[in-house]
DNA sequence: ACCTGAACACCGTTCAAGT
DNA sequence: ACCTGAACACCGTTCAAGT
């Protein structure tokens, strides 16, 4: 029996793992600090380990993000669901758009790094954004049944605008709030107002 | 008496002219087509100058992105002064939003360079973006204290909140009208909504 | 005065060479 | 199998050398 240690069940490969590890550490550290832009000789260097060997593990920047935030946006998509099921439907689309805000905000990029990814069909995280953005359509489409909510914004619509409230973010530390700001005014103008003086349409 | 060309008032000035004139036009050009990022190599190449020349020209990025763009912006804020003048306080506003999306879209970029100029004082762009802005947050403040509007956004909510809606554009072809329409629903959550069944506020 | 392009320090990405 | 770093083609910016 040559020497073999327990955890290393599959020659090498424990080696190669620990440094998958190692980069997707020093990623988040990294992406954290620089945002989605960051060097990835500087995440490299970080995880101290050789450019080409993040190369191995990680052929293409998208394929690194999209371990850092598939989770988040299939957390996302999942929270939609269960809003869905627990509050009436133009409560759980403002809370589920706030939480997207939340869990957005500061990161840097990320924004822009969401818009292109639904662009883009051969990203590997095209499938995690769909479905979050569809999601989202969910619950605008039954808050918009329910007549609380203007029906001349799609899904698509409200996704862009959105991240574009986020963008703001990106672009001044300053500017983090403003955006949930501009978010309420904007919600207040997707609720539908009651003909001035009108009786609730709901009642004829 | 040497050669001296009638057009020619100051020895070699004129070369020197003509240089910058071909920077500016291949900017022009090349930033038309890649946006705010253009590469400066690109810019130097197209116009057939020295990269050195480009920059004995313009020192900076931002220096090139002046000329380029002063004129638009003193335009813009000469026009909501114009508009503020012409039209109610509300259309106005309405109406100058409306024309700054217009004017700024397409311009991949520019929403974002727009936004790092007003937060870097040391741009020489800055002072033309301010006034742009506070032009701007003159016909809110108008249209606020007529009733219309609601008082708790301003100048810097505003011009952020359109800013974004540019930058939607920037994402894909495609968006370059979605926000136009979300800038439509925006501008009715900005509208002061009469308390339902109640008279106008204007007469107690 | 003005112009030029090599030079420097970066970047993303690839790949021959090592273990 | 896996890792490494030199190599390539880019970038923005500077500056010694030319006219």
């Amino acid at each position: 029996m040559t020497a073999e240690s327990p955890t290393t069940t599959r020659g090498r490969r424990a080696d190669a793992e620990r440094n998958r590890e190692r980069i997707l550490e020093a990623a988040r550290a990294v992406v954290g600090e620089q945002g989605t832009q960051a060097s990835l000789r500087d995440v490299a260097r970080r995880a101290d380990v050789g450019l080409g060997t993040l190369y191995r593990h990680f052929p293409t920047r998208e394929a690194l993000l999209e371990t850092l935030l598939r989770e988040r946006f299939d957390g996302l998509a999942a929270r939609a669901a269960e809003l869905g099921r627990s509050l009436e439907p133009a409560a759980a689309l403002t809370e589920w758009l706030h939480g997207f805000i939340l869990s957005t905000g500061g990161y840097r990029g990320l924004a822009g790094s969401l818009m292109a990814t639904l662009n883009d069909e051969d990203s590997p995280l095209h499938a995690s954004c769909l479905a979050m953005r569809e999601a989202a359509g969910q619950l605008l489409g039954r808050a918009q049944e329910s007549g609380r909510i203007r029906p001349d914004v799609d899904g698509t619509d409200l996704f862009a605008l959105v991240n574009a409230l986020g963008w703001i973010a990106d672009q001044a530390p300053s500017a983090a709030d403003r955006g949930a700001h501009l978010f309420t005014v904007f919600m207040d103008g997707l609720k539908t107002r009651p003909a001035s003086g009108a009786p609730d349409p709901a009642g004829p």
